[in-house]
RNA sequence: GCGCAGGUGGCAGAGUGGUCAAUUGCAGUGGACUGUAAAUCCAUCGCCCUAUGGGCUCCGGGGGUUCAAAUCCCUCCCUGCGCA
């Protein structure tokens, strides 16, 4: 189980700064996490991830391990990290997400939601016939999206493979509803979550808190809390989430679910960690792709964060700018580098940043790459995407620790 | 020189009498992207305007047939292949 200290609060405000200690090193926390779904940062070496951008821990995912390679394979190959050569705790989330973005969404026309007889079940189906992930009290069926072929996964489950992957922070089987799904399903998908995360728990322990190896720490898990943008649901998720115990067991640290709506992420977060008791760390599931995301949910109470935006919008040719200065009033800091403007622009990506990429690149050039189709755009604007948040929230750290934050949030986020 | 095939929007390539300003792909232009089915997706893509509509120009050049032509006929130019 990991150790959590905090070493410093913002006045006011649930905020903090601590350090996450895990037998593959500690986070200093507040910080960035980036994402490695398929056990590779996209386009990136760990190396880059580690020295260049500075990341100290990744996150996996559990369903996409699970297809491919599979469990075994990791397990084998002696855990995540070193199957990945990523010398750093590791996070994996625990694949319910999957039957949320696998999903047909409510916005489709909601699925058929039966509460007949003794089973709650919730069939999301799509009109094109395309199901990819059914959901009932027991467990998700999904759909493989590389072959086709049927998975069943339960909260035991999800937990037993993410015991075999061995990343050093494992979430728990959560339901991911949609923020515009009816209160009625936001309750029902939280509370289904909330009977899971029993299981989860159960799961966890029966397995006696395996370290991977044998020694060490070991493995701690999270409890996802959901309620999507409801206060009284998020804050009863909060509760029960937060004071869940199983055999004796509680969650190790927090995870933050849903999927927000922008204008939702400051209010759910502080709702949530207002809840939680302040001793164990907070992770936000998926957020931090603007730089008020991040403000936010640092100053509400996040520890941890992940987000897929700064590589995939990298892939596509986006790029952040102006990370150290006030973000514009489109607040949309960044450029898009596929933009005519820019065959021609010698300068780097971000003149204020420091790194490698803007060290040593022009926009002309990665504009010429990305027209080129060339991998080499990915990497490059990957590595300063993730560089910008990464060290966004290195700074925000700092800020607290040196009693500066309000001063800190000024420079980032007009109010 | 003769024969055959062909010349369509930046490129490739459909269409072969009206529903064609012209399918589609690429390129171009702009946008989106938040626990990754994403190196993806969306929009736009002849010119002009008083713009969920209207006008103009347009399918190698010229001429013709027809109510109507990118589509049929004549002619010229050009390209490819074959024969001399």
């Amino acid at each position: 189980m990991l150790k959590f200290t905090i070493k410093s609060r913002i006045k006011h405000g649930l905020g903090r700064a601590g350090i996450i200690e895990t037998d593959h090193g500690t986070i200093e926390t507040p910080a960035f996490i980036p994402v490695a779904t398929k056990a590779t940062i996209k386009s990136l070496t760990p190396e880059m991830v580690k020295d260049e951008i500075g990341a100290q821990a990744i996150l996996a995912n559990t369903y996409h391990l699970y297809l491919q390679p599979g469990e075994e394979i990791i397990g084998k190959s002696g855990g995540l990290g070193k199957f990945m050569n990523w010398k750093g705790p590791s996070f994996t989330d625990s694949g319910g997400f999957q039957a949320f973005s696998l999903g047909p969404a409510f916005g489709k026309g909601i699925g058929k939601l039966s509460t007949s007889t003794h089973e709650r079940e919730l069939v999301r189906n799509d009109t094109d016939n395309t199901i990819q992930a059914k959901i009932n009290d027991d467990g998700v069926r999904f759909k493989s999206i590389i072959d086709g072929s049927e998975h069943y996964f339960t909260p035991e489950k999800s937990i037993e493979i993410q015991h075999a992957i061995g990343a050093d922070i494992i979430f728990a089987f959560d339901e991911c509803a949609e923020p515009n799904a009816p209160y009625e399903y936001q309750r029902l998908a939280m509370e289904r979550t909330h009977a899971w995360a029993r299981r989860c728990l159960a799961e966890h322990g029966s397995e006696g808190r395996p370290a991977f190896g044998g020694v060490g720490l070991g493995q701690s898990i999270f409890g996802i809390v959901q309620g999507g943008r409801h206060e009284d649901l998020r804050r009863e998720s909060a509760r029960v989430i937060g004071s869940m115990e199983e055999n004796g067991l509680s969650f190790d640290g927090f995870g933050i679910g849903g999927s927000f709506d922008k204008s939702d992420i400051g209010t759910a977060v502080s709702w949530v960690c207002s809840e939680l008791g302040e001793e164990k760390p907070r992770h936000l599931l998926g957020i931090g792709s603007e730089v008020a995301d991040l403000i936010l949910g640092i100053e509400n109470g996040i520890d941890t964060f992940d987000c897929v935006a700064p590589t995939r919008m990298a892939r596509n040719g986006a790029a952040y700018t102006s990370m150290s200065e006030v973000a514009p009033p489109t607040s949309k800091n960044r450029i898009n580098l596929t933009n005519a403007k820019f065959t021609n622009d010698f300068s780097p990506i971000d003149p204020q940043c420091n790194c490698y990429t803007c060290k040593n690149y022009t926009r002309a050039y990665i504009s010429h790459l990305l027209r080129a189709k060339e991998m080499l755009a990915a990497t490059l604007i990957s590595i300063h995407n993730l560089y910008s948040l990464v060290n966004l929230v290195k700074n925000a750290r700092e800020a607290i620790l040196e009693g500066r934050w309000d001063e800190f949030k000024k420079i980032h986020v007009k109010d």
